[in-house]
DNA sequence: GTAGGGTTAG
């Protein structure tokens, strides 16, 4: 076949069909791929424009990769196939590889349009700072900027907008290249200058009057024009003169409305939205998919529930032609809407429905998940998915970290980046905060190292993470220091401190911080009664933490949930109130469940209180018959009172009915790798020398007065049948082996996932003095800091 | 081959 036809007849025929392809409404990618096929079985080698269109075509239908193949196999790209693919990069998300085929492109090939691609890239990507870096080089390479370049370079000066200057001076390069004329460019001018406004470093009501003027001034206004103004007072917080400005408009333009709209939903008033809504309809007004987007949104953000049901009754009502591009982003914003009102079955359900699909219906889904804490079908929704952004990864890192998957979720930020993904803010806030689950303070350090090398360091999630991270990796002043140098801080940040300091005994100033949070008038919630009730359980302070309970209701109308009536009976079984806390159980307005029984089960272990222990362990049993936190605790109890035949009970019972108790483990960060250590630990390669140091340590511990304490041998029941003093806790192995790997004076961190046993307790005191460090430990509930031979928890835990 | 506003997402 090849011989016989002529082939510019052929490649003439196969561009035009691509062309077609692409000129559809919507664009036919799919078609142009079976095309591409049918070329490559009949041995036609696409060239020049062919194969740059083809280019597009993988780029635009989320095939980048093989875009990438097609491109490499060219010797010599042109011009427009670098354009493209950097462009394809961008909207990827995917900045270094734009980056990469920017900078492999010779001067001499460059145009501006390439130009203008790169600059729209950085500017897609929030690099507002790089785009206008780029805009100067071009010019100093005499490059002409056109009305593309502007519009572009306006986009990323309205990303940064901190300074009038540069507003003016760009005004004045538009104004000397001639394009000062072109309405695109004249909005984007005006957009620049009305979000210079806003910020707080400009004169607001200069750059409005500058804004105001252009628009008078203007040859020629679209739609856009009158939206930006409008959509620019709701930014400066002027509703009022943005009402007015779309009151005055002789046409009643749709768009104009939907912006006023958005502008009500952004600053919170929703019943001025939805009455902007019904007057629409009255009035005749075009209602397109922002309108209903819009208010969608609105409902979904302030938990309407019931109008956004009537607002999907009505546009099922009214759009009988349900074009596919046309409900995508209503389908989405519905999405939203079912999820964010914890619907997130229904929710699935549209999403299933949805003849078109884009990133965004699918990060919806995600976030569906990963909201509701459902992880398992978040990781198998995150492997379905078709293509993944930016937003896409953070969502997963961050739901596996909140999980506590921590290991995963560094696993998933460091393929994130292997990508070409380079991770914003919030996804190094998930990258830092599995440090925290870890415990890995090395990698947490280096991760806020990049955090500042990469200007991600005044960012406000990635704070309050950092707060998180040195604070549950034991570094109590780190997180200090985190939380007076950040730039703004919010109530997450507040709250995350005032953990920290409660989690390391240091209840007291736990204490003093929320005091200043209040004199600082930023408004207490339910996570901070929670932090603060468990600070002063950690210290004892029961008077102080009865008066915080008390005002929670009375001062800042948060009804308590079982959760801090948890915290409360644990701060009163602490301090030994326990029949304090049993009236507090008959006053609660609910039945209580097993947060409220576990608390009191650990009070009457501390204070021996048998009759109580066993009443609290038996409701355990009912409410969570698998749980084996509650027989080791029980058991533990019987054993302290020599109840060895009750000991054997619990135990039975628990085989019975097949309940394994979780193995403790320990771990500890040497070097940046982690350790991990279990019960009579054969699988470290170094353990023989932590066991034989161990035993050195044990001989001076005992000549200061250590006894071993054989009672807590059935901590670890699976290993009953050991003698007691040969079976050796993860804690001892990790923490030993700390002190021997760690530099000279440096403080041992070590992690268990349980509760530490008190013969490890009684130990690490000693420990601490043999040896003259500093060690801590951070079990499954708090900190406990050994120095000198006394721990910061008082012996009380 | 490249853009500017309104919407959907942490």
């Amino acid at each position: 076949m090849k011989n016989t036809l002529d082939f510019g007849a052929v490649a003439n025929r196969y561009a035009s069909l691509l062309e077609l392809c692409c000129s559809r409404r919507p664009p036919s990618y799919s078609l142009a791929r079976t095309i591409h096929a049918h070329m490559i079985a009949y041995g036609f080698r696409a060239r020049g424009h062919i194969l740059n269109r083809l280019i597009d075509i993988y780029c635009k239908s989320s095939n980048i990769t093989y875009a990438r193949h097609l491109f490499e196999k060219i010797a010599e790209p042109d011009i427009v196939a670098r354009t493209t693919l950097i462009a394809a990069y961008s909207a990827a998300g995917n900045l270094r590889l734009a980056r990469e085929v920017f900078a492999g492109t010779p001067l001499s090939l460059r145009d501006t349009v390439f130009y203008n691609a790169m600059i729209t890239g950085y500017s897609h990507n929030n690099d507002g700072h790089a785009a206008i870096e780029l805009f100067r080089d071009m010019r100093r390479e005499d490059f002409r900027p056109d009305n593309f370049t502007f519009t572009s370079v306006l986009g990323a000066l309205a990303l940064i907008a901190d300074e009038e200057k540069q507003c003016q001076q760009i005004h004045g390069d538009v104004l000397k290249s001639g394009t000062g004329f072109v309405t695109s460019v004249l909005n984007a001018l005006i957009s620049a200058y009305v979000k210079c406004a806003s910020s707080p470093l400009t004169s607001s009501s200069s750059l409005m009057g500058a804004a105001k003027k252009l628009f008078e001034e203007m040859p020629k206004r679209d739609e856009l024009t009158w939206t930006t103004m409008i959509t620019g007072y709701v930014r400066n917080d002027d509703l009022a003169a943005a009402r007015e400005f779309l009151d005055g408009m002789t046409e009643k333009l749709g768009v104009a409305w939907n912006a006023m709209i958005s502008g009500y939903v952004h600053r919170g008033f929703i019943q001025e939205a939805l009455e902007m809504f019904r007057k629409m309809q009255l009035m005749g007004i075009q209602l397109d998919e922002f309108t209903y987007t819009s208010v969608l949104s609105a409902c979904a953000d302030a938990g309407l529930f019931k109008h956004g049901k009537q607002v999907h009754a009505y546009i099922l009502r009214t759009e009988g032609r349900p074009v596919p591009e046309f409900m995508l982003s209503v389908n989405n914003a519905l999405v939203t809407l079912y999820w964010k009102c914890g619907k997130v079955d229904e929710a699935r359900e549209i999403f299933n429905k949805m003849s078109i699909r884009d990133i965004v219906s699918w990060n919806a889904i995600l976030s569906a998940y990963v909201n509701a804490c459902r992880i398992e079908e978040a990781k198998s929704f995150f492997k379905e998915m078709p293509e993944r952004n930016l937003l896409t990864w953070t969502l997963m890192i961050s739901g596996l970290s909140q999980n506590g998957f921590g290991e995963e979720g560094l696993k998933l930020f460091n393929q994130m980046r292997m990508e070409g993904f380079e991770p914003c803010d919030y996804a190094f806030a998930g990258a830092i905060i599995s440090c925290a689950v870890l415990g890995a303070l090395e990698h947490g350090r280096q991760l806020h190292a990049q955090l500042v090398q990469l200007g991600h360091d005044s960012s406000l999630s990635a704070g309050n993470a950092l707060i998180t991270m040195y604070a549950r990796c034991g570094v109590v002043e780190g997180a200090n220091c985190v939380f007076l140098t950040m730039p703004y801080v919010d109530s997450v940040s507040w709250n995350a401190m005032i953990a920290a300091l409660g989690q390391h005994g240091h209840g007291l100033q736990a204490v003093e911080l929320f005091e200043q949070m209040l004199k600082e008038d930023i408004i207490p919630d339910r996570i901070t009664f929670l932090t603060v009730l468990s600070a002063c359980s950690h210290a004892g302070l029961v008077k102080k933490g009865r008066q915080y309970f008390d005002s929670m209701c009375d001062f800042y109308a948060i009804t308590p949930g079982e959760d801090h009536y948890a915290r409360l009976i644990d701060l009163l079984c602490r301090a030994g109130k326990l029949s304090e806390a049993k009236e507090v159980i008959k006053s609660m307005p609910f039945e209580p469940g097993a947060s409220i029984w576990e608390a009191l089960l650990a009070g009457s272990r501390i204070h021996g209180n048998m009759e109580l222990g066993i009443q609290a362990a038996e409701k355990l049993f009912e409410l969570m018959p698998q749980h084996d936190g509650t027989y080791v605790l029980l058991s533990n109890m019987y054993a302290t009172a020599g109840r060895w035949n009750d000991v054997a009970k619990v135990r039975k019972s628990m085989r019975d009915r097949g309940i394994k108790k979780e193995p403790g483990c320990s771990w500890v960060e040497v070097e940046n790798k982690v350790h991990v250590f279990l019960v009579d630990d054969t699988v470290h390669p170094e353990v023989q020398a932590v066991y034989n140091y161990l035993e050195q340590l044990v001989l001076e511990m005992r000549k200061l007065g250590y006894v071993p304490d054989t009672k807590f041998v059935l901590h670890d029941m699976d290993y009953e049948h050991k003698e007691s003093v040969l079976s050796t806790h993860s804690e001892k192995l990790a923490v030993v082996f700390g002190i021997m790997k760690l530099p000279l004076g440096a403080t041992i961190r070590v992690f268990k996932n349980l509760r530490t046993c008190g013969d490890c307790h009684n130990a690490f005191k000693f420990m601490s003095k043999v040896v003259g460090r500093e060690i801590v430990v951070r079990d499954g509930k708090r900190f406990h800091h050994f120095r000198n031979g006394e721990c910061s928890c008082g012996n009380y835990w």
